[in-house]
DNA sequence: GTGAAAGCGCTAACAG
DNA sequence: CTGTTAGCGCTTTCAC
C-alpha cells in the first residue's frame, strides 16, 4: 500500500540499442553524439529503436571520457536578495538554451559555505559564474585557475567580467533630475568597499563638474532600509532638493523616515535609487530608479563563459559594459519653489 | 598577454596517489569511500599524500559505477517570485549539510521549459524536489516514477508532500483580528485553481461558524498587486472593518488603492495578508501577515527526499504539516468606533 | 587488511 | 561509413 517513489528498473544502454539494431555500440554512440559521422538511414533507424526502448544518453557516462558535463555552476552570495535572481534567471535561460544545466550554489553570505559549495561543484562543472560573491580577489583568481570563470559586476584583475554601465546609470538619473530643475544634490553613500559605490560617486562628481552642479555626499550607510532611515536623520541638517541613494533599499528607508517626519514627497525632496527592485513600485510614492540590465548581465555572462569553455581566450580588453534604464515613478518632481517648504 | 582562465592540467587520480603511497588503487579508493575497511594508519597516510598531491575524489567517476551522484534537482516555476527563494534556500542548506548539491531548474512559468529542464536533470540526480510547479498531477506522478520525488505545498495523490498548515495560519490571523474587536470580515479570494485559496476559504468559514462571525468573499482576483487594486474597487460596495487578503501582494494592492481613495488605514479598515514577503515591511502601513515556514518547508522536503532516496517508503499517512507564524505590523488595529468613519 | 581484475556507459582513435 | 579496442576514474567482488 505504500507506493515506492522510484522504480529502479535499469535504464537501457547503447548496448541494448545496438543489439536490437544489429549494429555496434559505437555506432549507436555516434548516432547520438556525431550524427554526421553515420549513415543517415542507419542513424534514423537507431534513433527509432532507441526511442522505442526508451533509451536516453547518460550524461554521466558521457562526461567521464570527455570531461564535457554540460553543467555550469552559478554562485550567489544570497539568492534571497531581490537584486540577484534576475541575473540568475538570465544565466539559467541562456545556459538552457545552449544545452547547459545550472548548478546553483547559494552561500548565504558565508564565505565558508561559498567555498564549500564551489569545492563540491567544481569537479562536475565546466565553468563557473560568480553572480555575487564574498570571496577575495585572490580567492577568485585561485578558482579561476581550476575552471573557466566569469564574474558579474565586480572588477577583478585578470578575471573576465561583465558589468553594469555605472556612468550611464548616474547620467540617466541626473539628466532626469536636472531636467526637472534640480541643481543641488545629495548622494547617500553605500559601503565604502562596494565597487558600485565608488563608481557611482565618481561618476556623480564628474557629471556635476561638467554641468556646474553642486553635489554633496552623506554616509557611508549600510545598503539597507535602516541605512536609509539613518541617512534621513543626517539629511535634516543638510537639505538639497534632490537625493540620489546608493540603492533602492536606502532610498526607500530614506523616504519612509522623511515622510514620518512630516515631509511631503516628492514636493519637498525628489529621490532616486538604483536597482529597480520589486518594492519600488509597491511603496508610496513609487521610487524612481535606474534598472541595471540584470537579465542581460546573466545571459551575457553565460554567453562569454561558454565561449571561454569553448577555448576562447579571455581578453584583457574592456569587459562588456551593459546599458541601464531609467524608470520614472512618483518620487521625483520639479523642486518646490515656495519658500520654506518643509520645516522639520 | 591574454590569460587563459582554465589551466586544464589533468587532476591527480587514485592511481597517482596509490603510486606514491605504494599501495593499490583500490586501497586509495577505500580510504575515501569506506575508511572503516582499511587500516587506520594506511588510511591516514593515504589521506596525507592525497592532500599533498591535491587529489580530490571525482564525483562523476564515482557516480558511474554506483549511481550515487549526490545531486538533487530543485524545480521552481519562478525563482523570481519572492515566495519561493526561502524554500529553495532551505532546501539548499539542508542538501549541502548532507553532502548533496542542488541543481536548480527555473522554468519561468513555462510548462515546456519545466519539462525540458527536468528531462535534462533527471539522469544526473538522485531525487527531485518540486518547490513550485506548473505540471499537472499526472505529469508529476509520471516523473515520480523515474526518481524519488517530493512536492511542496501541493496535494498530489500518491506523491509525498510537505505542506503549510493553512488552518493554523487562518486561525492566527482571525484570532488577532477578533481580539482587536472585529466581527465582520471580507476575504479577497485568489485564483480558484490555487490549492491554498481553497484551503484558506474553507478554514475561514469553519472558523467563522465556530465563533459566530460573519465572513464574506470577494473575487477571485489575480494574486498580484493589480488584483488587490481591483479588490479595493469592489470592496467599496461591501465594507467590513477587516479584510483578509489571499496573499501579501493582493493585500498591498488593496491598501494602496484604498489609501488613494482617501481611506485612512488601519483606522478605517484592518488588512492582513499571507506569505510575509519582504515588501510587507516596506509599505506604509506595514502589512500584518502570516508567514509560512518557508525555510523549514524546504529543509523538511529535502530531509524527506533524502530518506526516500535512502530507500524509505513513501507513507500515505498525513504529510508533514508545518506551523505558521503571525507578524503583526501597522495594518491592523481596533475598528473605528466613530460613526461614518470613511466616506469614499 | 589489501591487491587484482572486472566493469559502470560512453567516447575516441584506428582499422577495415 | 562502421566495427574493434581501449580507456575515462572509481567501486567492488573475490582471493590472498
Amino acid at each position: 500500500m505504500t507506493p515506492r517513489s522510484a522504480k529502479p528498473r535499469p535504464a537501457p544502454t547503447i548496448y541494448d540499442v545496438a543489439r536490437v539494431a544489429g549494429v555496434a555500440p559505437s555506432t549507436v554512440s555516434r548516432a547520438f553524439s556525431r550524427p554526421d559521422r553515420v549513415n543517415a538511414d542507419t542513424a534514423e533507424r537507431i534513433r527509432a529503436i532507441a526511442a522505442e526502448l526508451g533509451y536516453r544518453t547518460n550524461p554521466l557516462a558521457r562526461a567521464l571520457p570527455t570531461g564535457h558535463t554540460s553543467m555550469i555552476a552559478v554562485s550567489s552570495s544570497d539568492i534571497t536578495n531581490p537584486y540577484y535572481f534576475e541575473i540568475i534567471r538570465g544565466a539559467q535561460a541562456a545556459a538552457n538554451e545552449r544545452g547547459y544545466t545550472t548548478l546553483l550554489a547559494d552561500s548565504q553570505e558565508s564565505v565558508r559555505l561559498e567555498r564549500e559549495a564551489l569545492e563540491r561543484a567544481i569537479p562536475t562543472v565546466e565553468g563557473i559564474l560568480l553572480a555575487s560573491t564574498r570571496m577575495s580577489d585572490s580567492a577568485i583568481r585561485m578558482t579561476a585557475k581550476q575552471r573557466p570563470l566569469i564574474v558579474v559586476n565586480r572588477d577583478v584583475t585578470d578575471v573576465p567580467t561583465v558589468v553594469t554601465d555605472h556612468a550611464m546609470s548616474v547620467r540617466q538619473s541626473l539628466d532626469h533630475l536636472v531636467e526637472l530643475g534640480h541643481r543641488r544634490f545629495t548622494y547617500l553613500a553605500g559601503p565604502e568597499a562596494a565597487w558600485a559605490n565608488g563608481m557611482r560617486w565618481r561618476s556623480l562628481r564628474t557629471y556635476a563638474a561638467e554641468h556646474g552642479l553642486q553635489v554633496r555626499r552623506l554616509g557611508p550607510y549600510p545598503p539597507t532600509v535602516t541605512g536609509g532611515v539613518r541617512a534621513a536623520e543626517d539629511f535634516r541638517a543638510h537639505r538639497t532638493t534632490a537625493v540620489i541613494a546608493y540603492n533602492d533599499l536606502v532610498g526607500i528607508g530614506f523616504m519612509k523616515r522623511l515622510i514620518s517626519l512630516g515631509a511631503r514627497l516628492p514636493r519637498d525632496v525628489s529621490v532616486v535609487g538604483f536597482d529597480n527592485i520589486f518594492a519600488c513600485e509597491l511603496v508610496t510614492p513609487g521610487l524612481t530608479t535606474v534598472a541595471p540590465p540584470l537579465r542581460t548581465l546573466g545571459s551575457m555572462a553565460v554567453h562569454n563563459l561558454l565561449a571561454l569553455i569553448g577555448g576562447a581566450h579571455a581578453t584583457t580588453a574592456q569587459p562588456p559594459t551593459l546599458p541601464t534604464r531609467l524608470y520614472v515613478r512618483e518620487s521625483t518632481d520639479v523642486p518646490a519653489t515656495r519658500k520654506r517648504a518643509w520645516a522639520v
